[in-house]
DNA sequence: CTGAAAGCGCTTACAG
DNA sequence: CTGAAAGCGCTTACAG
């Protein structure tokens, strides 16, 4: 049988509420001496608060949801990068007295179902498409607060924070002109007028004008976010464009495919085509050669989502604007001067 | 205002206990007619039952706990394997209507608090060392189901399913002795007499026996499971080993980081020496070459714990023993036959 | 500094 | 087939 507050109270010879402050720590309600002999008496008897119960009576839950779609039979899909954030967001909640409720969401129907259920104080979304973010109303959420993580959405419920696309974008390709390349693709998956595919190229074109270079809407191929993708434009690169010496990837996965496929049909990375991606994932080590790419600050994300989060949970204070994640590049060895032609 | 049982109930003039029933789908227990009007009407309000009320109420949190090791300070300890086990644990809980609350663990004593304060009905436990697993007792999980994945704890508590670590080694193992390898180096972390890698080891010393061939005790490499320390080893391989062609590795990142350090100093894989890993990452189709491994069926790894838990919490069926899950080699490029000396 | 009462939203026997 | 009562373990005003 479990130990409550009662078994408690009665071993003290004090009341139940007496127990309950000092559990949570009121102690100016109750006597140091009483505050003792109750700690003592709740440590011996290894007393640990029901949850639910309390999240029943109290208004808080201290539950915060953390949501990733997933295909209906599917598992969850956790891109890689957003592994590393599955990571750190229980970090900081844990550090703040929280718990961590991992949800699979198939469809926009079951949000409400996840928020409502547990009584969550909060919700985050991580790896969401901006029109799943737009979908989300007071009525859908309720009283929850939520957040999503690197939406371009402009949902006022979700705002939160995101790594600076642009400048990572900008950043890359600038880095690719300043080596001498002038025929740099833009390879990734198709985008619309926003979101982070968008910002990506819109930071690439930026770092065009930023030098006076000229720019070529033939460079764009559009590909999903895969190796084998990837593999299967870098086999063909230099068929479709002959001038190309660089490739700008928006995922290392991509990136890595790319350089596979230059590889194999005999295409030299970096010395023939300079290659770039996007993420800073482990793999870049591993890749021969080890890929230059953009780096986003995980950590700085997670933990500015768990802030942004508790702050609004906790102080009512609901961000007016998105935090921008500051992003940085990592010079490796995908990335050479532009050859002679 | 949350929308409760009695809301519906006051509009479809019942009681409580009728819409509960509805809800639950004791339907023995109500007229057809009523099913529906009670039905309609929660729909119409969006009733979501609450969780916390029901597992106060009820026996049962229909609640799984997923722990995971963690450093005080420090992110969860999520192996690249154990990413994808996070996701189809999920996924399985999801389906058969349970929720997942993702915990890290930095000492002993949290696993009571985790187990406890929410009432799980079960916990799974993965990544943790087995030491760990032994120090679980009836009064730390007091009456928690609880089942530790890839654990070979004898612990009764918590027998769950672990890959087929011996047979993987072995098979892979094998595979490189049919490839006329005579000198293969095994490359794994320290082990004592029990555990993983003392099953993947004695796997590695089975399959020379089965095929009479003698061992050396000098073959055995003790490194971290890391990219750089694998590099590391294969930096300096055929100075330590100069006779060795072929090296079995206990994890596929350690294999990945020897083929870069041979690279580097010269050495061919697989013409030279051949590579074997552990795992079947999705990093093995990206390496160059890519890596033969040994690959454990997640899904069904996973599958299997949320079928075993589950189990032992609605039926009382305790698994008696450890489920072996089946493993299999995937040839890929990094083995070829011995080179003639 | 300490306590008795009401209530959070549900389920579980027990009646009818 | 349907319902009234008790209780799960806590917290929140409100008294004293």
């Amino acid at each position: 049988m479990r130990v409550t507050l009662r078994d408690v109270a009665e071993r003290a010879g004090v009341s139940i509420m007496t127990v309950s402050n000092v559990i949570n720590g009121n102690r100016a309600r109750v006597s140091p001496e009483t505050i003792e002999r109750v700690q003592r008496i709740a440590a011996e008897l290894g007393y640990v608060p029901s949850a639910s119960a309390r999240s029943l009576s109290a208004r808080s839950s201290r539950l915060i949801g953390l949501l990733v779609p997933a295909a209906d039979e599917d598992s969850l899909m956790i891109s890689p990068h957003n592994v590393a954030m599955v990571g750190q967001i229980e970090r900081e909640l844990r550090r703040l007295g929280y718990h961590l409720l991992l949800r699979g969401i198939a469809n926009q129907r079951e949000v409400t179902e996840a928020l409502q259920s547990w009584s969550l104080d909060g919700a985050i979304l991580l790896g969401f498409l901006d029109e799943q973010v737009d979908g989300l109303t007071a009525k859908t959420v309720g009283s929850v607060h939520v957040l999503a993580i690197d939406s371009y959405s402009t949902n006022p419920l979700t705002i939160g924070p995101r790594s600076d696309d642009f400048t990572g974008a900008r950043l890359a390709t600038r880095h690719l002109l300043d080596l001498g390349h002038r025929r740099i693709v833009f390879a990734g998956p198709a985008f619309t007028g926003v979101g982070v595919v968008h910002e990506r190229f819109e930071g690439y074109r930026q770092a065009h004008a930023d030098v006076g270079a000229t720019w070529d809407g033939q460079f764009i191929e559009t590909v999903n976010t895969t190796h084998a993708d990837g593999r299967e434009l870098g086999l063909g690169l230099l068929d479709r464009h002959p001038e190309a010496t660089a490739v700008f990837a928006t995922a290392d996965v991509l990136a890595i495919g790319i350089m596979r496929g230059l590889a194999e049909s005999g295409v030299r990375v970096p010395d023939d085509v300079s290659v770039v991606g996007f993420d800073d994932l482990d793999l870049c080590e591993y890749a021969v050669p080890r890929l230059t790419t953009v780096s986003q600050d995980i950590t700085a994300k997670a933990a500015t989502a768990v802030r942004m989060l508790i702050d609004s949970i906790e102080n009512g204070a609901r961000p007016s604007e998105p935090v921008t994640i500051t992003v940085s590049l990592v010079k490796r060895e995908s990335t050479a001067p532009a050859p002679h032609q």
